[in-house]
DNA sequence: CGAAGGATTGATAAGTATCAACACGGGTGG
DNA sequence: CCACCCGTGTTGATACTTATCAATCCTTCG
């Protein structure tokens, strides 16, 4: 294992997530690392570093899940079965992949970014996680952040019309970013059209338009294809799904 | 706490899911009971018994999430945030419900039937929770049940056309039965039009529109409005998004 | 500089949302 | 027991929106 290490130079896999349970948080909605610096190492002698370049698969739909991953830098999407053309979730650092069911991984994961990651066998995992009940704690917390997310993604292909989606879409990021303490007041999509499509229900060219229809109606402006800033906020919000967000608990 | 039994006229609380990891499952895809007699037993001295009519709201959105309900009987329809017109899930015997975040409910639930919950105090489960590693492993593999379903959920709500969305609905109603071993050649529907049309992202006209192309172009007969069998399982499966089920490693 | 993949834009047609009227069915009260 | 009534579901007509197919533009990388 080399001295791979987090946004705030520790070294170790790490796990982002609200607590589910503990009310007043510092801020609302916003991602502690829930990992202790020991546990952190413990699970680092587990671990290995593995890099992906852009485009590259972490793992594919139907192979035996031999391992967990967890995200230290760069974007991964997530497909169901081994369709591409089905993103269900992105993730990111702090994040862990590697879902399966009956041994079989269930889902299709590539990087959409350079990519550096920890990799622990699941076999050694599972050991672990029966002496240490905080962990499995930790992991909980992680699948419930989760089932947030796949909730929010859910009520964003519910929305019946492109701006909608969009703009729903925009706010997740958004959120996410918050979340992070990253925001900027500018909103970086790191995937292509082409991703969001997928992961938003609708096609590229309808994708490409509603954006252009958002920047004509004044309501984003965008620096490049990957940034965008919201300009008219009453108007964005009218557009996003009512009160999903802070009613989701985002993220 | 009452003497309310399951399926199998034992006692307690139950956890239904697929083992993520162990493979060879007797039948594939086959959901167990994860909890032992005695754990149910101990669950049992948390927990009440409550019931609640058809209509009835267990809980909404926004408010303290105290409890941690458990279907024994019936059928409910979990909202995003407070808008019922976000159905993010359905939940079916053996299923969890109360999922929070920073000690607030991120969505309402409403019975679709008269049913029958265990009421457990989140307070009193996390305590319980620090004693039992196993169960802690066990909610653990439920989350993993509930995110699989969430991932589903997405791919059919990304379908593009109105048949897609139904058949692949009907799909997940047909392993849902088969995954508890009640699949008897029939789909049966608990919730009505318009909840389908809340759950697949289309409106109520259209859903039954959708059935009733169906019906005609003879895919599927129907008994009554709640009861439907597929009678042309090629034409079916042709509609349905492609190896979704199998891949998503359904239920 | 050229090529290849990603993104935008255009024209057309298919499909669903919408609005509205009507049929059905189950429950209630006479 | 029957009639009524209200909630649920079906069906119809129209307008809007996005999928689709295709051509062009832009950007990035060799």
């Amino acid at each position: 294992v080399t001295g791979e290490t987090d946004a705030f130079g520790r070294p170790g896999p790490a796990i982002l997530a609200v607590d589910p349970w503990a009310p007043g948080n510092p801020v609302k909605g916003e991602m502690r690392q829930l990992l202790t610096d020991e546990e952190r190492a413990e699970l680092a002698a587990l671990t290995s570093v593995v890099r992906f370049k852009k485009g590259e698969k972490l793992f594919r739909s139907g192979e035996r899940a031999h391992w967990i991953f967890n995200i230290v830098s760069g974007v991964v999407k997530t497909c169901a079965g081994d369709d591409e053309r089905q993103i269900v979730a992105f993730l990111f650092p702090g994040d862990l992949s590697g879902l399966s069911s009956e041994g079989i991984y269930i889902n299709s994961v590539q990087a959409i970014t350079p990519v550096t990651a920890y990799q622990a066998p699941v076999a050694e995992l599972r050991t672990r996680f029966a002496n240490n009940a905080r962990l499995r704690q930790h992991v909980i917390y992680k699948l419930f952040q989760e089932l947030r997310r796949a909730q929010y993604h859910a009520v964003l292909l519910g929305q019946k019309t492109a701006v909608s989606k969009i703009a729903t879409f925009l706010q997740m990021l958004e959120e996410h970013e918050r979340s992070r303490g990253e925001h900027a007041g500018e909103i970086h999509m790191p995937m292509d059209r082409s991703d969001i499509a997928d992961y938003v229900g609708m096609t590229l060219p309808a994708v490409s338009r509603t954006f252009a229809a958002l920047i004509k109606r004044g309501v984003i402006t965008s620096r490049d294809r990957r940034h965008v800033t919201i300009t008219d906020l009453a108007a964005f919000e009218k557009m996003v799904a009512v009160g999903a967000a802070r009613d989701a608990g985002l993220p």
